[in-house]
Formats: C-alpha cells, sequence, structure tokens
DNA sequence: ATCAAAATGAACGATTTGGATGTTTTGGTG
DNA sequence: CACCAAAACATCCAAATCGTTCATTTTGAT
C-alpha cells in the first residue's frame, strides 16, 4: 500500500518549490521511481524518510499521510511523555497519535520516543495506578490507544527488503504487547526484517518457528514471569536451539531481575530500545560483511 | 498457466492511471493479447517484464503476485474465508490487507466481512492446529496479522459523531483481542462513539468505567472463561451495576455455552457481529427517538 | 563589508498524464 | 438465448510534469 506522490505533491507537503524537489530527486537525496513517460514518482514512505533524515519542516502533513499538528513547539521530547500520558488518560487519541508523529516526522529515532516518550507516559499512568489516582481499565484502554498509533507508524515505515530476519515474541502469560510490538518498530527501522509472532508463546513453538525460519535473531520481552524456575528453564532450552540455527537471543524486559538474569543465557540483555537498536545494528554489519568473502573493504580502511 | 490481466488491473498494479497504462500498450512498451472484441489482455509475465525493464514502483502486488485475486470472482465473498487463513498462515500480511479491503471497498458490511471471512478464516486456522498441521505460534503471528489489517480498517472509517457511547472489554483472563476489537469496529460502523477499554479487564474495573462513561451499551466478548462460577458471579453484578446508569449490556463470544447463558442476566446475546449490529442500529433508534420529544417522526410513518 | 560559489525558485515550450465522455464488449444469471 | 451491470474501448482535453535557462537569495570565506 505504498502511495505515489508527484515532485508538486512532495514540494507542496514539505514546503520547497517544485525545482529544488527536482533537484534533489536528481542528486539522489530523494530516491524516485520514474513513469514510462518520464515522471517523478516519490514513494511516501521515500518522503517520509527525507524528511526525517533531512530534518526538513513539513508543511502539509496531510499530503504524506500524516496527522495535521501545531508543528512548531511540538518536536521538543521533554514535555511529550507528560502530554502523552495525559492524551492516554483522557481518550484523546488524536493528541497521542500527533505527539508521536509529530516527534517522527522530526527525525527523533523511533527507540529513543519510545524510551523518553511512551515508555515515560506508561510509568507514569503505571504511578498513578498505584496511588489510586487511575483505574486498571483507564491503563488498558491506554494500552489499546498506544497499540494503535504503534501499528501507524509501522505503516509509515520504509518496508524491509534486507535478507536478515529478526523473530520476536513474549513467553506464555505475559500479555504485554506493547513492548514487544515496539521491538519489532525499532528493528524494522535499523533494515531488519522483524516478524512479531505473537504475545504468550510457548518456548517449544518458539523454537520450532526458529527451526522453520532460520532468523538471523531472535527477540523476546519479558514484562511479566509466571513461573521463574519454569521461565529460566524454558528460556535456555530456547537458547540452545537457537544456536543450533546461529539465530542470536536478545532479551528484555521489566520483569528480568538481575537474580534471574545471571541465569540465563543470552547474546544480548537490553534495558532500552535503544541499547536493542545497538545492538541490532552491530549484528546487521557483522552479519552482512562476514559471508562476503572478498576482502574488498581493505581498500577503504 | 499464462494468467490474463485487463490494463485496470495492471494500472493498479503499479500505481499509474487507466489511460496511461493504454497509451503505453498502444506505443508497444506492453505487449498486449487482444480478445475477439478488441479488448487489451496483458499477460502476467508481461507486465512483470515492464516492471523491471522500465524500473517502475510495484504499488499492488499481489495483483502480479497472485493473478486472479482481483477478478470479479474474488470479490465473492465465499472464497476469502479460504484465501484470507491461506494469506495468515504463509505470512502474507499484503494479501490479508488486500482480502479485507477488496471486500470493504465493494461495500460489504464490515460485520458480514468478520462473521464470513476473519471468523471462517479462524475457524479454519483452529482446525489445523488441532490436526497439528499448523503451529501456536502461526496462529498467534495470524492473529497479529489480523489485529494490524484490522487497525487499519477502523482507522478507514468514518469518525463517530454521536453522542452515543458504548464501552467495551474482555474478562480477566481472556486474552483474545480480535473478536472484541471486531465488535469496536462493528459498531462504529453503525454510528456508535464505541471505545474499547482492552482486554483482561476485572469486572469491578468495568462497572467504574461504566460509572464514570455512562455509556448507553456495554459489550462483553467472551472467548475464554478461567473460572466459570467467578465469571457468572461477576456478571451478574456488572449488569447490576448497569441497570443503574441505564446501559444495555450486550454478550458474545465462543466460550458462553448455553448452561453459562441460562445463568447470565443480559440485555442481549450475540452469535455474531451481525447480530450485535442489529442489535445496536434498534437500540440506537430507540435511544435517539425517545429523548426527542418532538413526533417529527409520524411524519414518515 | 565584499565577493564568489552554491542553492533556490520562477518561467518557458514541449511532452506526459489522467479524468471525462459516450459507445461497445464482457461475463454471469435467469 | 436474452438480458444486465460492470468493465473496457477510443477519443478528447485540461492540468501536471519534463528539462532547461535564468534571475534572485543564501552561504561562507576573506
Amino acid at each position: 500500500m505504498d502511495q505515489l506522490l508527484s515532485p508538486k505533491q512532495v514540494a507542496a507537503a514539505i514546503g520547497a518549490s517544485e525545482s529544488s524537489l527536482k533537484r534533489w530527486c536528481d542528486q539522489g537525496l530523494l530516491t524516485t521511481v520514474k513513469t514510462a513517460g518520464g515522471h517523478r514518482r516519490i514513494p511516501v514512505q521515500e518522503a517520509l524518510r527525507f524528511v526525517r533524515e533531512q530534518n526538513h519542516a513539513v508543511v502539509e502533513p496531510r499530503i504524506l499521510t500524516m496527522p495535521g499538528s501545531d508543528n512548531r513547539k511540538a518536536r521538543r521530547i521533554e514535555n511529550c511523555a507528560e502530554r502523552l500520558a495525559e492524551g492516554l488518560l483522557t481518550n484523546n487519541e488524536q493528541a497521542c497519535h500527533a505527539i508521536v508523529f509529530d516527534l517522527f516526522l522530526a527525525g527523533q529515532p523511533v527507540s529513543q520516543i519510545f524510551d523518553e516518550v511512551i515508555a515515560v507516559a506508561f510509568r507514569t499512568i503505571g504511578e498513578k495506578w498505584e496511588c489510586h489516582e487511575a483505574d486498571i481499565y483507564e491503563e488498558r484502554c491506554s494500552c489499546q490507544i498506544a497499540l494503535r498509533v504503534l501499528h501507524e507508524l509501522r505503516s509509515k515505515q520504509t518496508p524491509p527488503n534486507s535478507g536478515l530476519i529478526a523473530l520476536g515474541a513474549t513467553i506464555e502469560g505475559d500479555q504485554y504487547s506493547l513492548p514487544v510490538t515496539m521491538s519489532e518498530i525499532v528493528l524494522r527501522a535499523v533494515g531488519w526484517d522483524a516478524r512479531l509472532l505473537g504475545s504468550s508463546i510457548p518456548f517449544d513453538s518458539m523454537a520450532k518457528a526458529i527451526q522453520q525460519h532460520k532468523p538471523e535473531l531472535f527477540w523476546l520481552s519479558v514484562s511479566f514471569v509466571p513461573d521463574e524456575s519454569a521461565f529460566i528453564a524454558g528460556f535456555n532450552r530456547l537458547f540452545e536451539a537457537a544456536s543450533k540455527t546461529n539465530t542470536a537471543v536478545v532479551v528484555g524486559g521489566r520483569a528480568l531481575t538481575t537474580e534471574i538474569r545471571t541465569r540465563l543465557r543470552y547474546s544480548a540483555f537490553c534495558d532500552t530500545m535503544r541499547h536493542l537498536e545497538e545492538f541490532a545494528k552491530t549484528l546487521r554489519r557483522q552479519t552482512e560483511v562476514v559471508p562476503k568473502k572478498t576482502r574488498k573493504s581493505r581498500k577503504n580502511a
């Protein structure tokens, strides 16, 4: 479903002249496809990538299928967590949408948006719940809204084209789908073909998925551990299975105490989305370079 | 074997207008076969060659990769469930998306799409799982895909403007978010301001939500009942709470055996999305007409 | 402050695109 | 077989886009 835009449309969207836009296309700053008659066509995702990378202003977000909003001051990341928490608790889905997409358009890495805005907002909501200032249903409803925003965000990313596959899941009994969904988006942002298996997957089924898809990476978000020893045993079994297909296993989540961690075997532990992003980037570089047996790269070194 | 496509289909596939495509055919950029009546027919292979050689964009790969998905036969709702099940199990998100949206754009009511396509597809997947032809992770992954399609569908609906509020949820321990999400979409389709609270909500919290939002309708999707007697007690308590705010309570879901049902008090029981739609329509008419004390409606009667 | 280099945006005639039109063909149904 | 709605046809034309040139503005270094 990636829509194609004409140079004029993109120009209008970002408030530049058509001439400049055409020049940028010809310079390769924007990847264009051409019609048979030689007209330039720009996929929306590509336009979004350009806006984010160049830190360009967006005058008409609607052309880029983005929610309209007050652009100027919204870009600072500081108050956003607060504002998001309020938007979530007051059921103001549009506001939540706008907060996240403003940051996205302003070029903030998704990992940072997740760590510093969404995660913080939900921590706030969690605290309010503990103080009986918010009810459970309000927290759950907030999750629903956030999930919809995340799905929308996901659909605006440039679709993955690399052959590097990542699979992700949560363990049986863990129903928190927000973190695992964020992980998927982060991985896709750095070029992985990340596929979320879903929530509450038994370890044996994960192993089967690994065996069938042979991913380069498997990630596990652990927000809740129903049975500690079963978890440790199951996880280490999973790690065994993964090593057979050379699959790196990344684990993270608030339910993992240091005590549990010391008894796990894993390729990487990630406290934040930023960590996950960094690890995925590194692994990607390694995995891509290694199979290439030529030593061309020496020339540049 | 050599599937033929109409100019319109190819145009849709590559995101160009029908006019342009026909011109390109006439210029010889695309080799066409002609029917007896002079209509152009383009072999899939030829369309693919054109895309490769012209380095053209592909907006709707499904048309070229799964030929026959777009013709009139495919619009028929009968085969769709089958095709959707296959798309879900093969991780072909785009195909799933296309199947649902083709029906939606063709004017099929969402309730019918849900009852006759999505529900059927998941029943098929469930059966395969029972016969060990599909793994748990494949079912979960299918749910993820379906959820994303549903969210996309929701975002394409006209946003609610009526004052009629509906709240919905699943009970604690019930993690099936697909049915409850479909319900929300159905209600929104018939003009309700439906707000999904989320999955796994305790009865007390639902009661609180009702008390705070005073909805005209509350719906509960029950796909799984962890504790039967606790459920019955909790539900009837909820019904009590709802009657205080004049809130109709609708219940449905595959976990509700007739045995359980006989022990519940509710405003309506819905086996299908169609039932829910009908009930919501009726309630809407009643609720809207009653407070209006003029008898204008008599004129039309 | 000054100037050259670079970037921007407007203007131009030629070409391409895509929507509208009324007519004909197609494919499915009774 | 006859019928019908949807799809495709040919044609036309306004609007959009192309590549190019050129004047103006911005940038950056002296």
